[in-house]
DNA sequence: TATCTTAAATCAAACGTTTGAACAGCATCC
DNA sequence: GGATGCTGTTCAAACGTTTGATTTAAGATA
């Protein structure tokens, strides 16, 4: 009952509803008790269901806005791809709810994906591409390259190890231990790929 | 009028409604409307919404058993992997709603989950795995790589393509005349990064 | 006759939203 | 200082609508 802890309570409380079951499969009610807050307050302030959707969208994808600084950073253009992969990781894994909030998106867009998914998603494809036209600048890159289908294959590679862990948890070990060496092995497959 | 065209009907009118706003996001009125057909005939053939829904996936999903053809198949390893790639490509073009449901059950999964999704996409990563080890055994990959991280890489870069359409529609040439160039480009990434 | 299809009606349950009353804290004014 | 109005917050209750499912009775098909 504390005074604006329940705006908080009510997002908090939303982020694992919403990212498992979709807008679409959870209810208000089920969304106000979660929270431990009255139904009424959803409306009050987030003005209705999609609103406390699109609150809690934007609240996940404030973390993709970090990718700018890729492009900010002086290192080696190859070590920019690794630190996207690393930024990835740790990202996922700081909040796991996050990728469900993006493939939901994709696959069943709200009205939510033009204005927040999509440009969230774009400027981190947008940041990939340019720092792979600079390491073709640099002439480290093979030149016969799509550079679009190269950066999509890496983001794949990271993205969809995630995505299908569901299916993969009893064949694939997960655990944060490991990431390292999937990094490395992403990493590695990727390097050989793209260098001249 | 037709025997059993009704049933044909509300399936085939479900796949696109169900694609783009999943289980929850379709009435049983919309679906019959937009099948032309009687309400009461979704819980007659299927017994309810989520049976047409388990219906639609199931009809979905019987393409991917083709996969196990790749095991019997009498080639080099490394053109298994480039017979998946193809295959996966084909399949999205021409069950363009495939790759949706596929998504849509790993993010929000439905009671469909165990039963359907799970076993389809386990067999296509067994399958990839068997291969692997294969080419292993052939002492044609290096020794140093993992072999689930390396196949799900493979599958991430061709699934991940198709699943960021919306998105990198305008920067990315999505149209069929170019997927040859993409499964070239994918498997010279792949064949760089596997091979000893 | 037996199977299939239709339209219409009905059902309880759940849906998202709104309401009006209550309550706190905090100025203001006589 | 005590009454007053104001603003932001919380609440239980009810709003009207839609949900998925079922039933009915009539008609079509083969």
């Amino acid at each position: 009952m504390a005074n604006n802890d329940c705006r908080a309570n009510i997002i908090a409380a939303a982020i694992p509803l919403f990212a498992a079951k979709g807008l679409n499969g959870v209810s208000v009610r089920e969304l106000a008790r979660a929270a431990g807050e009255n139904l009424s307050m959803i409306s009050y302030y987030f003005g209705g269901k999609e609103g406390l959707y699109a609150a809690v969208l934007t609240e996940q994808f404030a973390v993709l806005d970090k990718i700018e600084e890729i492009e900010r950073t002086d290192i080696d253009t190859l070590q920019k791809f690794e630190l996207y992969v690393r930024a990835t990781v740790s990202r996922y894994r700081k909040s796991p709810y996050l990728l469900r909030f993006y493939t939901s998106e994709l696959t069943n867009p709200t009205a939510c994906f033009e204005t927040i998914t999509k440009p969230a998603i774009k400027k981190v494809v947008q940041t990939l591409l340019k720092a792979f036209t600079e390491g073709l600048s640099h002439e480290k890159f093979r030149d016969d390259l799509d550079p679009a289908d190269t950066v999509l294959a890496l983001a794949g590679m990271i993205n969809f190890y995630f995505l299908l862990e569901p299916v993969t948890a009893d064949v694939v070990d997960h655990s944060p231990d490991r990431d390292e060496v999937l990094i490395r092995h992403i990493m590695d497959i990727f390097t050989r790929g793209v260098l001249k």
